[in-house]
DNA sequence: CTAACTGCAAAGCGTTTGCGATGAG
DNA sequence: CTCATCGCAAACGCTTTGCAGTTAG
């Protein structure tokens, strides 16, 4: 149901910018706005693949990375050597990886927020980005 | 002064696991314990070859490999798509990269790895790593 | 119409690996 | 001696790119 919305502003984003919005770039951007998880580019060509078959996984890669630049995405490395693409949302998060499921869990602090710009601060620099990722297990007592 | 000191620790623990201390691992071992940054494999293995230019990268992907799986040394992945690599040291930290320069500056903060044991916990989790690196430019202020 | 985009297949890049030769224990 | 390790070069997985054909504006 919010699908429509963010893909309608995912397409009116791309026209602010100027960019000519093919067939393939308005699936890439359907699929990525559904999205609910953090898929990599193969996730995102095969669901891609299921509503055109006809697109190539190098338009795909193409696609992604244009978006990242225009700032429409962002994109992830959780360690297994490969992208992994989220839409940008307006809620800053971070991301909680389940080392036995591989399951990414979002959060949001603002402390830590606050605390990383305090001791880039403190050893001079003015912070202008960061990467985050905290890996986990689930505690036996939460199944309790 | 100090590195002679880190090599045979090195070389003493590689004994303890009982692996076998060819001169390619001695040569590797030492590139690595005396190394101050944070180089990358074919760094490493430049670095090797001023030694003895009969070593192959092959050799030293395996050592680097090796010794982080012995728990010898920390790899790292700076956002370049390429490992780097820092011999293990007693305080653990974490990395503030300059984007200007691709410095890399160690800091370590208790606040920060308590709090991240915090939320962790709070979504349920039992943290078993991290990885964290903030991305700063040189304040302006500090120049004057 | 034409500049931008696409599909394809080849290449690029960091990394791993199969193999026969070498060397540590 | 014998098995782990080595050097080499081929292969790997993910990503990018040159090119000729296609398409949005």
């Amino acid at each position: 149901m919010e699908e429509n919305i963010r893909d309608s502003v995912i397409e009116k984003m791309c026209e602010d910018k100027g960019l000519k919005m093919t067939e393939q770039r308005r699936i890439v951007a359907r699929v990525l706005s559904s999205a609910e998880d953090h898929p990599d580019v193969e996730e995102v060509y095969k669901r891609c693949s299921e509503i055109d078959e006809r697109i190539s996984i190098a338009t795909v890669y193409r696609t992604v990375k244009l978006f990242e630049a225009e700032g429409l995405v962002h994109k992830h490395d959780f360690g297994d050597s490969k992208a992994r693409y989220e839409i940008s949302s307006s809620c800053h998060h971070d991301h909680l990886i389940d080392v036995n499921t591989g399951e990414v869990i979002e959060f949001n602090n603002e402390t830590l927020e606050e605390l990383q710009k305090v001791i880039a601060d403190s050893l001079g620099y003015e912070l202008v980005g960061h990467r985050m990722e905290l890996y986990g297990v689930l505690k036996e007592t939460k199944k309790k």
